[in-house]
RNA sequence: GGGCGUAUAGCUCAGUUGGCUAGAGCGCAGCUCUGAUAAAGCUGAGGUCCGUGGUUCGAAUCCACGUACGCCCA
């Protein structure tokens, strides 16, 4: 027997079927069930578990469970892994907030073990929120228990020996050190999330390392990298995008002497000047932002194609040199008018507009031009540098000495350099903002580096990890770069030398700590590096990969970022993380050109060896994880040398970490049979933004590398489909932020929206857009009923807000609603009919048309949607289900109420052939939506697929919820008829082709047309639907419409409340028809002649082309011109004719009868009538099968009339018992019109 | 500065190989329907298809230039 259905109470339903799942453990069943089968292989992109999930984290993994779900219930066997991405300056940065750590010197004092330990005990805990985040969103996966994973937490660090019991092995208790058990969480064995803090995970990474090692690619190298003094490590750019805001610097036009004029390009002498004695008075202008690194100065750029002017200052005589377009740019115009990019970065009031160079020299009491030159004439010039007394500038080789600059200082090198292009011809120096002369700093800057590293010429590298400059600096050692005191001595020394022509406040996008909000200074480093120079190879893998969706164009993304990227840096000088298994000979006589300075190990077996085997401090590591400060205890020995080596003190980039995974994960090393079986994946999903030059470009450009050995691409790809989406944004389109409070929580969204809507708007989402998900008020704090009962924080304390989303409420209004309403009418209807889903099915050709309709709709279904979902096409799959469902309640049930209506009658197989017709549909679509809306069609299934096996007996009279507890609550009788437990158990349904009629969609599609036109006309002539109608004529030139209407005339006639429908040959009699030219197919024919057709055509003569409505060809003169018209060449319409009303549509013409009949008119106050009493039922909340008495006192004779000719009718519809006129009306009754009739009414139950 | 992308109704977006009456949903107004429906149906108002030029019988669509915005790179 089916449970009653009432209220949908979504939320709480999601809760119910959670319970479920858990209680009767259909997961696991599902991965029993499916064992063994033919993998399809998915990889999951770990997700930091740093912190709970925010809605933004919901979209990717809706994905994932949808494709998931699916596959496991088409045949497939899955691997249902998730992963923890563990390691790295994220978690390092979450956990010295949270033990008041503020700068990286504390870390130490801290303790690098503790550090770590706490780091570890961190990433358990989010992952444990997670999970229970994940699980509460329907995500299946092989989850660990979050208790166990809490318990692991507590007892990281300790001695203590816990209890664990994997997720594949149920039934065992393995007890260890909490440490060892987390070392191989996830492993095939055990089975749960994967960890990428896992040993096997790091080890993995190891033997990637190993193979670019043996093929040359492993280096260290310096580099200028963004730096922040008081967090000691260096920032990538991503880091560095978090961390930008608008800062008002003071910049400064500084001179620098010109010594010598030289001509670089043929090393002569410029004749025009002197070239032995030093020049007076000229200088070359240039310009920075930076005060500080000007005592790093060692070179000037300009771009010799740009036109630079000399210009004399009348003061003094100075010779400037400068590009021309300087001269009177307007630096920071458009900022000055709309600021910087954003909102908050608008121009700082304090700061007045920046003036033009010309003014600058006009206020210096003026100027004259005299002459200009290209750059490329000034190539070679020499000048003194602003700071060549400091003693760094005279090192030889630089600081720090390179010994491919031995014999240079910074001095020797102060001449004039051409700035060059980028990898993509632009030139590096361009006229704009500053003066077309760029100071080059090759020890503070990126691009500078890369200019010195080329030129040849030393590089200068003033400032030390903390940010402070170093010995050699003079006044300036100790000073810290970004002090404004600085920048004051900076100034204070140039005016000294009369080198400062100008400063000014400068304000600009300046990139700060995103931790400690200091700004970050550039800074020289050394890192390592992978060579790059194998990108071909990793092109390659790439175009084997199918990237999704289209519109973004992933693979030529990838393409782009392969081309342009740098050598991969590697390392970060940090605690947390991989530790990198480069053993150094720290023996400073062993020069870094020697290919025996350093080895990469290439596993822990190997190090243990070479540590047993001349090296040192295996005991003291073993035991431990490979991670500092344990790791570093191992030392090897140098076969070269006879050196102990030493592990450099870097750890890892955390992308090494995600990319290995489909070796790590799938047992590379250690599985080698698990790993050829779910290698490559199928699919990988993540939000797209930034990851192809970061996790897709590790995968793939690990995976070349571990494939090194093969070469056809196919074998090396990690992956064979990537499906990128995009971002979610506020209602508005705009990002949300944890700091203003507009980031909405998981939980949030998931005990206010619902989950099945949520994952509804993820799914139907373009993936190329961002998606507009809602709104979270800061200021409206709620109260949530979550599973484990009311609570107003978040899990971590942040109090839980109101969030509202539109796109949530059209969701649930325009498809949750509708399909719980459809099942509810069934449900209800079947209850009260004792209808037995067991019965022997009415044969499907002895079921009615639109029986036959509906059935073939749900085959359209079925196959649409296992396309769509194997395309990865989530808003295709979603579109051809509203639109089903849509079809369903709005047409199909809409058309088909009466059948259910019907009083019992045990041979009544019409009323049989609509339940079990409905019956079959609505059980095949909570099939076809359970890996979209895993929840709702679950407990749509229990209740029409399990109770009634089950027998499970509801208690009507009791309240909703313990009803659809009763269904959920499972029933431990056998099952008889072996139906799967639960939806998600079941095969996704396969289409039958036998009933799937092509041609009948196709008729109702026209007989859905000629209705919505009726509509239409009805409204035209201002009749309303419940007024019956004499007549309605329709016309077609097309023979398959006709015969559409013809079939389905009954259909149509009940729809509009005609007596009668006649497809007819012509309308001619009735409307006036119009004809206009179909551009389409007629241009190619007639190309110029389109014109005079199109004008003309409407006005010949209708009898000429009456011939065309009827599906015959006509022959014309236009112009002296024949023209033979087919009937697809034109558009036939109608015109209005009195006494009806007439329309068309694609080729369907209607001509609607508006003359009315005292019949007629009675009929229509009879359905008036019947409408108002069901209302007054509605109104007393009467169940629909209770009979009533009703009641009605009029004194219009048109409707006593109405009375006796339509009562029976009114009776049977309404089921009232009597239909009695009284002339004493209660108080309660109600005046109602019928037609244009005043009648009071009343009801009473029986 | 360079590359890529986008620009269509108040809002969010469709718009196929070019076809003239440019659509949908939401919102708004009116009407209708309702014995499952929190709905739904119909109608209406609302468009310089970013601008300019070109190709074509015909351009939202193709081409060129420009403008604005977004993303990536620098």
């Amino acid at each position: 027997m089916f449970q009653k259905v009432a209220d949908a109470e979504f939320i709480k339903g999601e809760h119910d079927v959670l319970k479920f799942w858990t209680e009767r453990n259909i997961f696991a069943r599902l991965q029993r069930q499916i064992a063994g089968r033919k993998p399809w292989s998915f990889i999951d992109g770990p997700m930091t578990a740093n912190n709970p999930m925010g809605v933004h984290h919901a979209w990717g993994r809706s994905y994932k469970d949808v494709f998931q779900r699916y596959r496991a219930m088409s045949g497939y066997d899955l691997r249902y892994q998730n992963g923890f991405d563990c390691q790295g300056l994220w978690v390092e940065v979450e956990v010295e907030k949270q033990l008041g750590l503020g700068a990286k010197s504390q870390v130490e004092a801290y303790g690098i073990d503790k550090f770590a330990h706490e780091c570890k005990k961190r990433v358990l805990k989010y992952a444990a929120i997670q999970t229970e985040q994940s699980i509460r969103l329907g995500y299946w996966m092989e989850w660990d228990d979050p208790a166990q994973l809490r318990k692991l937490a507590e007892a990281i660090g300790t001695d203590e020996v816990v209890s664990f019991t994997p997720p594949k092995r149920p039934d065992e208790v393995l007890r260890d050190k909490a440490e060892a058990i987390v070392a191989r969480l996830g492993n095939p064995d055990w089975g749960g999330s994967y960890f990428t803090f896992s040993t096997e995970n790091n080890e993995t990474i190891w033997t990637f390392l190993k193979k670019c090692f043996e093929r040359g690619k492993v280096y260290r190298g310096y580099d200028v990298m963004p730096w922040s003094g008081r967090g000691g490590s260096a920032y990538s750019q991503m880091e560095v995008a978090d961390g930008r805001k608008l800062t008002v610097h003071r910049s400064a036009f500084v001179r620098f002497p010109i010594v010598k004029k030289v001509d670089d390009r043929t090393d002569q002498s410029d004749p025009s000047d002197s070239p032995q004695s030093p020049l007076t008075n000229e200088y070359l202008l240039i310009w920075t932002t930076t005060p500080w690194t000007l005592t790093s100065n060692v070179a000037a750029a300009v771009n010799p194609d740009l036109d630079y002017v000399k210009l004399k200052a009348k003061r003094d005589g100075a010779i400037y040199y400068f590009a021309k377009d300087n001269l009177d740019f307007q630096r920071l115009a458009t900022e000055f008018k709309d600021g910087f990019g954003r909102e908050e970065w608008s121009w700082p009031k304090s700061v007045p507009k920046l003036k033009t160079l010309s003014q600058i020299f006009k206020e210096n009491g003026g100027f004259d031009i005299e002459g200009t030159l290209k750059g490329a004439e000034m190539v070679g010039w020499e000048y003194a540098g602003p700071f060549d007394d400091l003693a760094a500038q005279s090192a030889p080789g630089g600081v720090p000495f390179e010994a491919r600059v031995a014999d240079k200082t910074g001095v020797a090198c102060h001449r004039v350099i051409d700035g060059g292009r980028d990898f993509k011809g632009s030139a590096n120096v361009v006229a704009g903002e500053g003066t077309g002369i760029v100071h080059i700093a090759p020890g503070c800057g990126d691009v500078d580096h890369v200019l010195g590293a080329t030129a040849g010429i030393v590089g200068i590298a003033p400032l030390g990890e903390d940010g402070c400059f170093l010995e050699g600096f003079g006044e300036f050692t100790g000073k810290s770069a970004t002090d404004p005191a600085t920048a004051d001595l900076v100034f204070a020394k140039l005016k000294e030398k009369g080198l400062l022509l100008n400063v000014e406040q400068y304000p600009h996008i300046y990139p700060h700590c995103w931790r400690t909000g200091d700004e970050l200074v550039f800074r020289l480093v050394d890192e390592w590096f992978i060579n790059m120079d194998w990108r071909e190879e990793i092109m390659g893998v790439t175009d084997a990969i199918r990237w999704l969706p289209e519109s973004i164009q992933g693979g030529e993304r990838e393409r782009e970022w392969l081309t342009n990227m740098r050598d991969w840096m590697i390392s970060k000088k940090r605690y947390w993380g991989l530790a990198l298994p480069i053993w150094v000979d720290e023996d400073e006589s062993v020069p870094w050109t020697d290919p025996a300075k350093f080895e990469v190990i290439g596993s822990l077996a190997e190090l243990k060896q070479r540590a047993l085997d001349g090296g040192a401090g295996w005991d003291e590591f073993e035991g431990h994880t490979p991670h500092k400060p344990w790791i570093d205890k191992v030392k090897i020995r140098s076969p070269k040398t006879g050196n102990l080596m030493t592990r450099v003190q870097d750890v890892g980039n955390p992308w090494l970490d995600a990319g290995i995974v489909p070796f790590s994960t799938l047992g590379f090393n250690t599985h080698p049979d698990l790993w050829q079986k779910w290698f490559p994946a199928d699919l990988v999903t993540e939000c797209f933004p930034g990851q192809f030059r970061n996790w897709f470009y590790s995968l793939l450009s690990m995976a070349t590398m571990m494939g090194s050995d093969k070469s056809d691409p196919e074998e090396k790809k990690p992956f064979k489909t990537l499906l990128g989406h995009r971002l979610v944004m506020n209602e508005a389109g705009k990002p949300m932020h944890k700091s203003d409070g507009t980031a909405i929580w998981f939980e949030e969204a998931a005990e206010q929206i619902g989950v099945d809507t949520m994952r509804w708007m993820y799914l139907q989402q373009n993936p190329a857009s961002d998606l507009r998900f809602g709104t979270r008020h800061p200021d409206q704090p709620v109260t949530l009923q979550t599973p484990n009962g009311p609570t107003d924080r978040t899990i971590d304390g942040v109090p839980t807000n109101l969030v509202t989303s539109t796109p949530a409420d059209e969701t649930r209004r325009m498809v949750l609603i509708p399909l719980w309403n459809s099942y509810a009418f069934f449900v209800n209807y079947a209850r009260l009919d004792e209808f037995d889903p067991t019965a022997p099915l009415v044969p499907v050709a002895s079921r009615p048309e639109i029986d036959r309709w509906i059935l073939s709709n749900l085959q359209a279904l079925t196959t649409g949607m296992r396309a769509a979902l194997d395309d990865y096409n989530t808003p295709e799959a979603c579109r051809l289900a509203a639109a089903f469902i849509d079809d369903l309640s709005n047409w199909y049930i809409r058309r088909n109420r009466r059948r259910f209506w019907r009083s019992k009658d045990a041979s009544d197989t019409d009323k049989l052939a609509a339940y079990q017709t409905l019956y079959e549909v609505l059980v095949t679509v909570t099939k076809l939506l359970a890996p979209m809306m895993p929840f709702l069609s679950e407990r749509m299934y229990q209740n029409l697929v399990r109770s009634p096996e089950t027998g499970v007996r509801g208690q009507e009279s009791e309240g909703k919820r313990q009803i659809d507890a009763a269904v959920l609550a499972f029933n431990p009788q056998p099952l008889t008829l072996n139906l799967p437990e639960s939806v998600h158990l079941c095969d996704y349904p396969d289409a039958d082709a036998a009933l799937l009629d092509t041609d009948l969609n196709a008729r109702m599609a026209t007989a859905q047309v000629v209705v919505a036109l009726g509509h239409k006309l009805r409204d035209m002539a201002d009749q309303r639907v419940r007024q019956p109608l004499a007549e309605l004529r329709v016309s077609s030139s097309d023979p398959a419409a006709r015969d559409a209407i013809e079939r389905l005339a009954d259909v149509v006639r009940e729809e509009l409340n005609v007596k009668q429908l006649t497809v007819v040959e012509s309308l001619a009699d009735i409307v006036k028809y119009t004809y206009k030219a179909n551009l389409k197919t007629l241009g190619p024919k007639y190309g110029k002649l389109l014109n005079v057709l199109r004008e003309k055509l409407p006005t010949v003569d209708g009898k000429l082309l009456a011939p065309l409505r009827v599906g015959e060809s006509v022959t014309i003169t236009l112009d002296g011109h024949e023209i033979t018209l087919a009937p697809d060449d034109v558009q036939v319409g109608t015109e209005q004719a009195p006494g009806w009303v007439s329309g068309d549509d694609r080729g369907i013409q209607l001509a609607l009868s508006t003359s009315l009949t005292p019949s007629l008119l009675r009929e229509g106050m009879a359905r008036d009538f019947i409408r108002q009493i069901q209302q007054l039922r509605k109104d007393a909340n009467l169940e629909i099968e209770n009979r009533i008495r009703v009641s009605y006192s009029t004194t219009e004779p048109e409707v006593l009339t109405m009375f006796t000719e339509w009562c029976h009718l009114i009776q049977g519809e309404t089921l009232a018992d009597s239909l009695t006129s009284s002339n004493a009306p209660p108080e309660d009754a109600k005046p109602v019109n019928i037609g244009d009739c005043k009648v009071s009414v009343w009801i009473e139950k029986v």
